[in-house]
DNA sequence: GCCAACGTTGGC
DNA sequence: GCCAACGTTGGC
């Protein structure tokens, strides 16, 4: 999800400074690679950001986690309602935002959490719509805020109210996001899936791409080469 | 609306 | 720590 919205699921949270989890399982924070599972979560953004703090924190602990510096974000266009809350959050309602800016909260998942941990402002995401008509790639969107607590987790109101999240030890994290520009089209999931099968028999940049190997991670890294690819996308004509 | 894939929970 | 049961994501 993204931004104000709410998203399924994911979740996201954040962290701080605090600590990491702990816990030993799997889920969970942690590693660099990120095996493998994915997440859900979407988020949402809501609106801006001037709030925050942001944390940093402490310590990584998973030293090496392979440094990305490209995003893609799913949330969903269309109205759904979850306990009675339209979680609805398209690219149309980033830009109506103050300063088309919102904070990406929502994300319930600890993959997904552990990504927008790794965000730098001034990154780009791909902001893609799922769970709708026509899922794909709508149009780019800039870090503008780098992780901080995810205020949603602590509000029972909210969809993604998390009761086991304790106010000293925040799980879930955020970031703000800022629209930079939709794309001169709209790149269809169906036309980046017949790239990627094309790419995996005879290779190519979207051999990987996490969209496919990682389905349901709902925040989830590009390499240079897949995100620039994915761009060069806008210039011809649809598959 | 279905359902495959996969993350999470919790007993043991 | 294993693993079955359960819940969720999200394409179709």
């Amino acid at each position: 999800m993204a931004p104000k919205m709410k998203t399924r699921g994911t979740t996201r949270t954040l962290k701080s400074s605090n600590d990491e989890e702990t816990k030993t399982n799997v889920h969970s924070e942690d590693s660099p690679l990120e095996v493998g599972k994915a997440v859900r979560g979407k988020r949402k953004a809501s609106g801006s950001g001037k709030t925050g703090k942001q944390e940093s924190s402490k310590a990584e602990k998973s030293p090496e986690r392979p440094q990305y510096c490209h995003w893609l974000m799913k949330s969903e266009p269309e109205s759904r309602l979850e306990n009675g809350i339209d979680v609805k959050f398209g690219i149309e309602d980033l830009k109506t935002l103050p300063n088309q800016t919102g904070c990406w909260d929502g994300v319930r998942n600890y993959q997904a959490r552990n990504f927008m941990r790794d965000m730098k402002e001034g990154q780009h995401a791909f902001f893609y719509h799922s769970n709708c008509k026509e899922p794909g790639i709508a149009g780019i969107m800039k870090i503008v805020k780098e992780s901080y607590v995810d205020h949603t987790q602590f509000d029972k109101k909210d969809v993604h109210y998390d009761a086991s999240s304790k106010a000293d030890n925040p799980k879930w994290s955020m970031v703000d996001v800022q629209f930079e520009r939709m794309l001169k089209r709209f790149i269809p999931l169906s036309e980046l899936k017949k790239i990627h099968l094309q790419h995996k028999a005879k290779g190519g940049s979207l051999n990987g791409m996490a969209l496919f190997t990682r389905a349901r991670l709902s925040v989830q890294p590009l390499t240079s080469e897949e995100f620039e690819f994915v761009l060069s996308l806008e210039d011809n004509d649809p598959l």
